[in-house]
DNA sequence: AAAAATGATCTACCTTGATGGATCATGGTA
DNA sequence: TACCATGATCCATCAAGGTAGATCATTTTT
């Protein structure tokens, strides 16, 4: 958590397992995407607030795509995400969510919506 | 266009659009998601290549969520989003994809944000 | 006309993401 | 046993994001 109290550790934890999905290692991802090892390292360990640049790099070097959904539609959006990767069958399927969510894992009821949010509006 | 050649400023206009539709002035913004006026006047106007946390408090605040979408899925994630849009007939929808892709045109004059990512490695 | 609100700018100042390059323990393998 | 690839660490340095607070030219509203 940070200044504006947002996880961010488990975007750390979403590449790594987009990265083990795609079973390459820190150096290939690093060739891939221009981001340095090293970094990656600290990205996938220790939470970075990584900057919009990086997560596009990385994001695209693994084949996924960070898109902007309404609140309303994100179970939608993540149970469509969820569907498909069983339909593919992959080994352990995480949920890829920037806010990084429950835990799909398959057999799940319909839809964890999110956490919770203070309102705060004035 | 960034070190990574990545676009960064559509993000800005993602975020405006998205705060005009909902109607708040960059100050409540300010207010909702305690990112400084003064800084999102900087990035809805310069790109501006924010960091995670940023991109987080403002999505949130304006009722967006940002997922990482496989890249096979992305056109039918957008298509959800489009649909939904046009259902619930908002005054001006826009493609709130981070990455600013194709073009969703429901009833509009079709701007093509394209910027075809190089493929590189294999 | 006066007041209020809006978005854009500006000036420090601080924090930290990101880079480049090296190192190191570990585990697997020729 | 050497060799190599992997992931984690470390260091120094730089660039840029983010904060805080104020100001200003315009609109909008009263």
């Amino acid at each position: 958590m940070n200044k504006l109290g947002i996880e961010v550790e488990h975007i750390g934890s979403a590449i790594k397992e987009a990265r083990e999905a795609k079973k390459i290692s820190q150096r290939a991802l690093a060739r891939k995407s221009g981001i340095p090892q090293s970094h990656i390292s600290k990205i996938e360990t220790k939470g970075v607030d990584l900057k919009l640049t990086s997560l596009l790099a990385l994001a695209r070097a693994l084949d996924l795509e960070p898109v902007l959904v309404p609140r309303k539609l994100t179970p939608a959006v993540k149970s469509l995400i969820r569907t498909s990767k069983s339909v593919t069958v992959t080994p352990q399927s995480a949920e890829l969510s920037l806010t990084g969510h429950p835990a799909t894992v398959a057999a799940r009821p319909a839809y964890t919506l999110d956490e919770e949010e203070g309102d705060d509006d004035g």
